[in-house]
DNA sequence: CCGTATCCTGATAGATACTG
DNA sequence: CAGTATCTATCAGGATACGG
Protein backbone atom coordinates (compact mmCIF):
# COMPACT_ATOMS: atom_id res chain seq x y z
CA UNK A 1 0.00 0.00 0.00
CA UNK A 2 1.70 3.09 -1.19
CA UNK A 3 1.03 5.57 0.91
CA UNK A 4 1.97 8.88 1.96
CA UNK A 5 4.80 11.25 3.08
CA UNK A 6 5.03 11.00 7.15
CA UNK A 7 4.67 14.11 8.21
CA UNK A 8 6.15 15.96 11.60
CA UNK A 9 3.48 17.10 14.37
CA UNK A 10 3.18 20.64 13.18
CA UNK A 11 2.95 19.77 9.70
CA UNK A 12 -0.38 17.63 9.21
CA UNK A 13 -2.44 18.54 6.70
CA UNK A 14 -4.60 20.86 8.44
CA UNK A 15 -2.87 22.81 10.19
CA UNK A 16 -1.91 26.08 9.06
CA UNK A 17 1.06 26.23 6.75
CA UNK A 18 0.36 27.90 3.58
CA UNK A 19 0.88 25.67 0.76
CA UNK A 20 1.09 28.50 -1.38
CA UNK A 21 4.82 28.97 -0.21
CA UNK A 22 6.10 26.01 -0.93
CA UNK A 23 8.58 25.36 -2.98
CA UNK A 24 7.39 23.15 -5.67
CA UNK A 25 4.53 25.39 -6.27
CA UNK A 26 6.80 28.45 -6.80
CA UNK A 27 9.01 26.24 -9.03
CA UNK A 28 6.04 25.08 -11.40
CA UNK A 29 5.27 29.03 -11.49
CA UNK A 30 8.86 29.45 -12.90
CA UNK A 31 8.63 26.78 -15.32
CA UNK A 32 4.36 28.05 -15.88
CA UNK A 33 4.18 26.30 -19.14
CA UNK A 34 4.88 22.79 -20.90
CA UNK A 35 6.67 24.44 -23.21
CA UNK A 36 8.94 26.20 -20.83
CA UNK A 37 9.75 22.13 -19.78
CA UNK A 38 10.27 21.18 -23.18
CA UNK A 39 12.52 24.30 -24.08
CA UNK A 40 14.85 23.52 -21.29
CA UNK A 41 14.94 19.90 -22.65
CA UNK A 42 16.12 20.73 -25.39
CA UNK A 43 19.00 22.95 -24.04
CA UNK A 44 20.12 19.90 -22.52
CA UNK A 45 20.39 18.23 -25.79
CA UNK A 46 22.55 20.66 -26.90
CA UNK A 47 20.08 23.08 -28.83
CA UNK A 48 21.09 26.93 -28.56
CA UNK A 49 19.29 28.30 -31.53
CA UNK A 50 16.26 30.01 -31.87
CA UNK A 51 14.84 28.14 -35.38
CA UNK A 52 15.81 24.77 -33.66
CA UNK A 53 13.72 25.40 -30.87
CA UNK A 54 11.35 26.25 -32.40
CA UNK A 55 11.31 23.30 -35.00
CA UNK A 56 12.14 20.42 -32.42
CA UNK A 57 9.76 21.71 -29.69
CA UNK A 58 6.91 22.26 -32.30
CA UNK A 59 6.21 25.79 -31.67
CA UNK A 60 5.01 28.70 -33.18
CA UNK A 61 8.04 31.55 -33.40
CA UNK A 62 5.80 33.60 -31.43
CA UNK A 63 5.67 30.71 -28.62
CA UNK A 64 9.12 30.25 -28.59
CA UNK A 65 10.14 34.00 -28.39
CA UNK A 66 8.02 34.26 -25.51
CA UNK A 67 9.50 31.87 -24.00
CA UNK A 68 13.33 31.65 -24.29
CA UNK A 69 12.32 36.17 -23.42
CA UNK A 70 11.23 34.22 -19.65
CA UNK A 71 13.61 32.29 -19.43
CA UNK A 72 16.68 34.45 -19.51
CA UNK A 73 14.69 37.08 -17.56
CA UNK A 74 14.50 34.18 -14.91
CA UNK A 75 17.96 33.32 -15.53
CA UNK A 76 17.67 29.64 -16.15
CA UNK A 77 19.18 30.46 -19.68
CA UNK A 78 21.43 33.10 -21.00
CA UNK A 79 22.14 34.82 -24.49
CA UNK A 80 25.27 34.16 -25.90
CA UNK A 81 26.21 35.73 -29.65
CA UNK A 82 28.73 34.26 -31.04
CA UNK A 83 30.43 34.48 -34.75
CA UNK A 84 32.56 32.29 -36.47
CA UNK A 85 35.04 34.53 -38.60
CA UNK A 86 33.91 35.13 -42.29
CA UNK A 87 30.63 34.74 -40.97
CA UNK A 88 27.68 36.39 -39.61
CA UNK A 89 27.29 36.56 -35.74
CA UNK A 90 24.47 33.53 -34.54
CA UNK A 91 22.45 34.17 -31.51
CA UNK A 92 22.48 31.75 -28.70
CA UNK A 93 20.51 30.62 -25.73
CA UNK A 94 22.42 28.11 -23.25
CA UNK A 95 21.74 27.52 -19.65
CA UNK A 96 22.83 28.95 -16.87
CA UNK A 97 24.08 26.89 -13.51
CA UNK A 98 20.52 27.57 -12.09
CA UNK A 99 18.87 26.45 -15.43
CA UNK A 100 21.27 23.62 -15.11
CA UNK A 101 20.46 22.74 -12.03
CA UNK A 102 17.02 21.60 -13.37
CA UNK A 103 18.19 18.37 -14.96
CA UNK A 104 17.57 15.89 -11.86
CA UNK A 105 14.28 17.13 -12.31
CA UNK A 106 13.69 16.59 -15.58
CA UNK A 107 15.16 13.32 -15.49
CA UNK A 108 13.17 12.29 -13.01
CA UNK A 109 9.87 13.03 -15.63
CA UNK A 110 12.16 10.71 -18.31
CA UNK A 111 12.79 7.68 -15.91
CA UNK A 112 9.66 7.78 -14.44
CA UNK A 113 8.05 8.27 -18.14
CA UNK A 114 10.45 5.47 -18.99
CA UNK A 115 8.78 3.45 -16.36
CA UNK A 116 5.45 3.70 -16.95
CA UNK A 117 4.57 4.74 -20.53
CA UNK A 118 5.28 3.26 -23.42
CA UNK A 119 6.29 -0.31 -23.58
CA UNK A 120 9.76 -0.64 -23.44
CA UNK A 121 11.31 2.07 -21.95
CA UNK A 122 11.93 5.43 -23.98
CA UNK A 123 13.66 6.02 -26.90
CA UNK A 124 16.84 7.35 -25.46
CA UNK A 125 19.07 6.54 -21.94
CA UNK A 126 21.16 8.27 -19.48
CA UNK A 127 24.74 7.06 -18.90
CA UNK A 128 27.22 7.76 -17.21
CA UNK A 129 30.19 8.96 -19.71
CA UNK A 130 33.12 7.59 -17.75
CA UNK A 131 32.11 3.76 -17.47
CA UNK A 132 28.95 3.46 -19.51
CA UNK A 133 26.51 2.47 -16.98
CA UNK A 134 22.78 3.01 -16.45
CA UNK A 135 21.82 6.59 -14.35
CA UNK A 136 18.56 6.75 -12.36
CA UNK A 137 17.54 9.30 -10.17
CA UNK A 138 18.04 8.26 -5.90
CA UNK A 139 17.14 10.24 -3.37
CA UNK A 140 20.02 9.87 -0.81
CA UNK A 141 20.33 11.22 2.70
CA UNK A 142 23.25 12.81 3.82
CA UNK A 143 23.62 9.95 6.06
CA UNK A 144 24.55 8.12 2.71
CA UNK A 145 21.14 6.08 2.96
CA UNK A 146 19.56 5.45 -0.44
CA UNK A 147 15.41 5.98 0.43
CA UNK A 148 12.41 4.77 -0.63
CA UNK A 149 9.35 6.83 0.22
CA UNK A 150 8.09 5.05 3.43
CA UNK A 151 11.41 6.40 4.65
CA UNK A 152 11.03 9.75 4.14
CA UNK A 153 9.55 12.66 6.24
CA UNK A 154 8.17 16.06 5.65
CA UNK A 155 9.68 18.29 8.26
CA UNK A 156 9.28 22.23 8.83
CA UNK A 157 12.82 23.92 7.97
CA UNK A 158 12.89 26.23 10.73
CA UNK A 159 11.34 25.79 14.01
CA UNK A 160 8.26 28.20 15.00
CA UNK A 161 10.45 30.00 17.06
CA UNK A 162 13.15 30.50 15.06
CA UNK A 163 10.81 31.94 12.35
CA UNK A 164 9.56 34.48 14.54
CA UNK A 165 13.03 35.65 15.47
CA UNK A 166 14.10 35.75 11.58
CA UNK A 167 11.38 36.60 9.61
CA UNK A 168 11.41 36.56 6.06
CA UNK A 169 13.32 39.72 4.45
CA UNK A 170 11.77 42.35 1.77
CA UNK B 1 30.30 26.70 -18.62
CA UNK B 2 27.05 25.03 -18.06
CA UNK B 3 26.66 22.87 -21.06
CA UNK B 4 24.34 20.24 -22.27
CA UNK B 5 24.87 16.44 -22.12
CA UNK B 6 27.20 14.35 -24.31
CA UNK B 7 25.47 12.88 -27.15
CA UNK B 8 26.32 9.46 -28.54
CA UNK B 9 26.41 10.48 -32.45
CA UNK B 10 23.02 9.28 -33.69
CA UNK B 11 21.76 11.25 -30.99
CA UNK B 12 22.87 14.81 -32.79
CA UNK B 13 20.48 17.31 -32.48
CA UNK B 14 19.94 17.51 -36.26
CA UNK B 15 19.63 13.93 -36.64
CA UNK B 16 15.92 12.69 -36.65
CA UNK B 17 14.97 11.40 -33.44
CA UNK B 18 11.30 12.32 -32.92
CA UNK B 19 11.47 14.61 -29.42
CA UNK B 20 7.36 14.37 -29.27
CA UNK B 21 8.00 10.46 -28.77
CA UNK B 22 10.25 11.68 -25.51
CA UNK B 23 9.27 10.57 -22.04
CA UNK B 24 9.62 13.79 -20.76
CA UNK B 25 6.98 15.21 -23.45
CA UNK B 26 4.91 12.08 -22.84
CA UNK B 27 4.96 12.31 -19.00
CA UNK B 28 3.84 16.06 -19.49
CA UNK B 29 1.39 14.76 -21.46
CA UNK B 30 -0.17 13.13 -18.35
CA UNK B 31 0.65 15.87 -15.63
CA UNK B 32 -0.66 18.39 -18.35
CA UNK B 33 -1.12 21.04 -16.10
CA UNK B 34 0.06 22.81 -12.89
CA UNK B 35 -2.97 21.70 -11.07
CA UNK B 36 -2.19 18.26 -11.69
CA UNK B 37 0.96 18.88 -10.17
CA UNK B 38 0.13 19.97 -6.68
CA UNK B 39 -2.90 17.78 -6.53
CA UNK B 40 -0.09 15.35 -6.54
CA UNK B 41 2.24 16.99 -3.77
CA UNK B 42 -1.18 17.31 -1.53
CA UNK B 43 -1.15 13.11 -2.03
CA UNK B 44 2.21 13.00 -0.69
CA UNK B 45 1.71 15.11 1.77
CA UNK B 46 -1.33 12.85 2.81
CA UNK B 47 -4.40 14.45 1.86
CA UNK B 48 -6.68 12.19 0.51
CA UNK B 49 -10.72 14.01 0.28
CA UNK B 50 -11.95 16.20 -2.32
CA UNK B 51 -12.47 19.48 -0.14
CA UNK B 52 -9.42 19.32 1.04
CA UNK B 53 -7.76 18.79 -2.10
CA UNK B 54 -9.81 21.77 -3.43
CA UNK B 55 -8.83 24.17 -0.20
CA UNK B 56 -5.50 23.52 0.45
CA UNK B 57 -4.27 23.79 -3.65
CA UNK B 58 -6.66 26.48 -3.96
CA UNK B 59 -8.62 25.31 -6.59
CA UNK B 60 -12.21 25.32 -7.88
CA UNK B 61 -14.52 22.36 -7.04
CA UNK B 62 -14.54 21.91 -10.94
CA UNK B 63 -11.20 21.72 -11.39
CA UNK B 64 -10.24 19.23 -8.71
CA UNK B 65 -12.73 17.38 -9.91
CA UNK B 66 -11.85 17.40 -13.55
CA UNK B 67 -7.95 16.06 -12.10
CA UNK B 68 -8.82 14.00 -10.27
CA UNK B 69 -10.75 11.85 -12.26
CA UNK B 70 -7.57 12.25 -14.77
CA UNK B 71 -5.73 11.29 -12.72
CA UNK B 72 -7.65 8.01 -11.75
CA UNK B 73 -7.87 7.58 -15.05
CA UNK B 74 -4.19 7.66 -15.61
CA UNK B 75 -3.94 5.04 -12.63
CA UNK B 76 -1.65 7.59 -10.79
CA UNK B 77 -4.65 8.14 -8.18
CA UNK B 78 -7.60 5.63 -7.00
CA UNK B 79 -10.57 5.79 -5.90
CA UNK B 80 -10.53 4.50 -1.86
CA UNK B 81 -13.48 5.06 0.45
CA UNK B 82 -13.83 3.93 3.72
CA UNK B 83 -16.17 3.53 6.51
CA UNK B 84 -16.13 4.40 9.79
CA UNK B 85 -18.46 2.40 11.61
CA UNK B 86 -21.49 4.87 12.97
CA UNK B 87 -20.22 7.02 10.81
CA UNK B 88 -21.24 7.69 7.13
CA UNK B 89 -19.12 6.68 4.34
CA UNK B 90 -16.28 8.84 3.39
CA UNK B 91 -14.91 8.88 -0.11
CA UNK B 92 -10.92 9.37 -0.64
CA UNK B 93 -7.94 9.13 -2.90
CA UNK B 94 -4.30 7.54 -2.87
CA UNK B 95 -1.80 7.27 -4.48
CA UNK B 96 -0.89 4.50 -6.59
CA UNK B 97 2.70 2.98 -6.69
CA UNK B 98 2.64 3.97 -10.26
CA UNK B 99 1.80 7.54 -8.84
CA UNK B 100 3.58 7.15 -5.80
CA UNK B 101 6.67 6.85 -8.40
CA UNK B 102 6.43 10.29 -9.27
CA UNK B 103 7.88 11.41 -6.11
CA UNK B 104 11.00 11.92 -6.88
CA UNK B 105 10.19 14.58 -9.57
CA UNK B 106 8.69 16.44 -7.34
CA UNK B 107 11.55 16.38 -4.90
CA UNK B 108 13.50 17.50 -7.69
CA UNK B 109 11.56 20.23 -8.15
CA UNK B 110 11.33 21.00 -4.60
CA UNK B 111 14.97 21.01 -3.96
CA UNK B 112 15.30 23.29 -7.33
CA UNK B 113 12.94 26.15 -5.65
CA UNK B 114 15.29 25.35 -2.23
CA UNK B 115 18.47 26.60 -3.67
CA UNK B 116 17.52 29.23 -6.24
CA UNK B 117 14.29 30.74 -5.00
CA UNK B 118 12.92 32.33 -1.84
CA UNK B 119 15.67 33.12 1.05
CA UNK B 120 16.51 30.45 3.15
CA UNK B 121 15.33 26.96 1.72
CA UNK B 122 11.56 26.61 1.70
CA UNK B 123 9.47 25.66 4.37
CA UNK B 124 9.70 22.32 4.32
CA UNK B 125 12.78 19.88 4.15
CA UNK B 126 12.83 16.11 3.67
CA UNK B 127 14.66 13.94 6.00
CA UNK B 128 15.52 10.14 6.41
CA UNK B 129 12.76 9.39 8.83
CA UNK B 130 15.43 6.77 10.35
CA UNK B 131 18.45 8.83 10.78
CA UNK B 132 17.07 12.44 10.74
CA UNK B 133 19.62 13.53 8.09
CA UNK B 134 18.15 15.60 4.93
CA UNK B 135 17.62 14.11 1.85
CA UNK B 136 18.89 15.31 -1.69
CA UNK B 137 18.04 14.61 -5.13
CA UNK B 138 21.06 12.79 -6.83
CA UNK B 139 21.67 11.13 -10.21
CA UNK B 140 23.83 7.64 -9.53
CA UNK B 141 24.79 5.64 -12.13
CA UNK B 142 24.69 1.68 -11.95
CA UNK B 143 28.51 1.61 -11.14
CA UNK B 144 27.25 3.39 -7.97
CA UNK B 145 29.16 6.80 -9.06
CA UNK B 146 27.24 10.49 -7.42
CA UNK B 147 27.33 11.88 -11.31
CA UNK B 148 27.18 15.79 -12.09
CA UNK B 149 25.87 16.85 -15.15
CA UNK B 150 29.13 16.78 -17.12
CA UNK B 151 29.29 13.19 -16.89
CA UNK B 152 26.26 12.11 -18.09
CA UNK B 153 25.75 10.69 -21.69
CA UNK B 154 22.62 10.84 -23.72
CA UNK B 155 22.40 7.45 -25.62
CA UNK B 156 19.73 5.62 -27.74
CA UNK B 157 17.92 2.74 -25.79
CA UNK B 158 18.57 0.17 -28.53
CA UNK B 159 20.85 0.44 -32.01
CA UNK B 160 18.52 0.71 -34.88
CA UNK B 161 19.58 -3.56 -35.76
CA UNK B 162 18.23 -4.47 -32.33
CA UNK B 163 14.85 -2.49 -32.86
CA UNK B 164 14.19 -4.21 -36.18
CA UNK B 165 14.83 -7.25 -34.49
CA UNK B 166 12.63 -6.51 -32.05
CA UNK B 167 9.97 -4.63 -33.07
CA UNK B 168 7.43 -2.23 -30.98
CA UNK B 169 4.94 -4.19 -29.66
CA UNK B 170 1.22 -3.74 -29.77
C1' DC C 1 -19.16 16.69 2.71
C1' DC C 2 -18.65 15.36 -2.56
C1' DG C 3 -19.28 16.81 -6.18
C1' DT C 4 -21.93 18.93 -10.94
C1' DA C 5 -23.36 22.82 -13.81
C1' DT C 6 -22.58 27.57 -15.73
C1' DC C 7 -20.56 31.50 -16.86
C1' DC C 8 -16.54 34.08 -17.68
C1' DT C 9 -11.65 35.51 -17.72
C1' DG C 10 -6.98 35.25 -19.29
C1' DA C 11 -3.17 32.53 -20.79
C1' DT C 12 -1.38 29.04 -24.09
C1' DA C 13 -0.43 28.22 -28.31
C1' DG C 14 -1.29 27.10 -33.68
C1' DA C 15 -1.13 29.29 -38.37
C1' DT C 16 0.58 32.56 -41.26
C1' DA C 17 2.72 36.53 -43.09
C1' DC C 18 6.29 39.76 -42.81
C1' DT C 19 11.10 42.20 -41.54
C1' DG C 20 16.34 43.05 -40.56
C1' DC D 1 18.33 32.92 -39.40
C1' DA D 2 16.04 35.41 -35.60
C1' DG D 3 12.57 37.09 -34.64
C1' DT D 4 7.76 40.43 -34.64
C1' DA D 5 2.85 40.96 -35.72
C1' DT D 6 -1.94 39.33 -36.08
C1' DC D 7 -5.60 36.75 -35.70
C1' DT D 8 -7.95 32.84 -33.59
C1' DA D 9 -9.06 28.59 -31.22
C1' DT D 10 -8.61 26.11 -27.16
C1' DC D 11 -8.11 25.41 -22.48
C1' DA D 12 -6.87 26.18 -17.58
C1' DG D 13 -9.03 27.77 -14.01
C1' DG D 14 -11.76 31.40 -10.84
C1' DA D 15 -16.54 32.47 -8.98
C1' DT D 16 -20.81 31.05 -7.78
C1' DA D 17 -24.92 28.44 -7.32
C1' DC D 18 -26.94 24.26 -6.78
C1' DG D 19 -27.97 18.98 -5.77
C1' DG D 20 -27.09 13.98 -3.51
Amino acid sequence: MPAALQMTGSLNPRSGWEADRCSIAQTLEVLSTKSAFLILREAFYGTTRFDDFTRRVGLSPAVTAARLRELVRRGLLEREDYQVPGQRTRRGYRLTPRGADLFPALAALMQWGDRWLGEDGGPVMLRHHGCGQQVDVHLLCRGGHDLKLEELELAPSRTPAARRRQPRRR
